[in-house]
DNA sequence: GAAATATTGTTTCTTTGTGAAACAATAGTA
DNA sequence: TACTATTGTTTCACAAAGAAACAATATTTC
């Protein structure tokens, strides 16, 4: 599972931040090395004979085991001294491979994804090099390496910004769910409240929602409809 | 000039989308290969020590002469077959260079960025391998190389989603300018007319823009202000 | 089984913002 | 001096957004 240099593009990798949503909490996956106590994104690189697209669904199709993902690019980061070939020796070494040189040491250039999935159907599974991977509050990440952290701070920039043009929220959701539910997606994500009953009317506004039969609730009050999201054309 | 392997990242360049404002249309800046009747947008390669933005600042720099210029990326582009060997054989043989094998015939990613630039101070240069540069109006183009229509179509609904947020207008208008003008930038890259009263009252309202003496112009009418935009904390 | 409670779905009212037209001002022209 | 073209501003009508109130209902409590 070193990888072989003729396969790949030297010098561009990927990372990925991968939204899931709990119902409560906006939360993204979070790999650990645990010899070495480091946190990371998730990412790979990229085959000399694949497009950059396909690698990402690749990298995230083995991580999460689901195919069809929302996916988008976002960013691409080139600071010179943004990758520290340090920092990847010591995680080779922690997992017991020592390698005097190798491409993986060398200065990165990497493009930014985030990924929007349902937290409920989705198991993670770690990588060669990582021993777990884990949910972690998007409000309280630990440190993560190199310049991971501002690569989520983008990411979450792009994605507040495209909340309302592209529906992203639906990719969070189970199939059906309430108009709270949906309302916690957009306050978790904006970071603020909205109005109830504003959002509900703008909601249905976008004639995107279909509504279901009552949810048949344990709550003590009146039970709220059911939503799923209509299928479009553009689907597959 | 030609390109040493060890000095550049291989399999990855950037090309960018360079807007003029004529003072009536939205212009972007293409390059020509004579010998090949090739049409490209400027582009180039990142060298192994230098920032990926550093690298787009320095070419634009050498082809345009203007040290301060707003860039923006926007996004990259990675499909497999964008890039085609034989058009950039064509393009080095029709320079007389003949050249078995190269890395600039590999597979390329290309991170796209855009620029705004004041088209009446700027007198561009072609590089070593074109044979001339020139503006275009945008709603005219010729066809190009590659993906590069693509990458310009990319470059424009990035522009246009960012407008408003960024008041990038700025960047393409000489220092003093009236409201028309403005108001014409604005239109040329919507493509769409604005509400004259509106569109004042809405700059206005952004609290950027300073009111200087009025022109005195030719024109058989009252004369309108001149305005600059205001200096700001971040501006270096 | 009736009242109480919590939350949902909807409506109403107010405020704010937007689009279109009208009005007033003025530099040059006839 | 009147006329014309365009600018800067105001007004009016309408749509959208924010906040509150009202009505409906599933469950709990008495």
């Amino acid at each position: 599972m070193v990888f072989q240099a003729d396969d790949y593009i030297p010098n561009l990798s990927y990372d990925s931040v991968i939204f899931g949503f709990s119902g409560e909490k906006l939360k993204i996956l979070i790999l650990e090395y645990h010899n070495t106590g480091t946190f990371a994104l998730p990412g790979g690189f990229i085959r000399k004979d694949e497009d950059l697209d396909s690698a990402v669904k690749r990298g995230l199709s083995e991580r999460t085991g689901i195919d069809q993902i929302y996916l988008e690019q976002f960013h691409t980061f080139g600071a010179l001294h943004r990758s520290n070939p340090e920092v990847m020796r010591r995680i080779f070494e922690g997992q017991g491979i020592v390698m005097k040189d190798h491409w993986i040491y060398d200065r990165f250039i990497s493009v930014g994804y985030y990924a929007l999935i349902n937290y409920d159907t989705v198991s993670p599974k770690p990588d060669a090099l990582s021993d777990s991977i884990g949910w972690y509050n998007f409000d309280s990440l630990p440190e993560l390496m190199q310049d991971h952290n501002q690569i989520v701070e983008k990411a979450l920039e792009h994605l507040r910004n495209h909340l309302d043009q592209k529906l992203l929220s639906f990719n969070l959701l189970p199939e059906f769910f309430t108009m709270k539910d949906l309302q916690q997606v957009y306050e978790s994500i904006l970071g603020e409240n909205q109005n109830r009953a504003n959002f509900q009317r703008k909601m249905l506004g976008l004639e995107i929602l279909e509504r279901h039969e009552k949810l048949y609730s344990g709550g003590s009050h009146k039970a709220p409809f059911l939503y799923s999201f209509r299928k479009r054309k553009s689907d597959s």
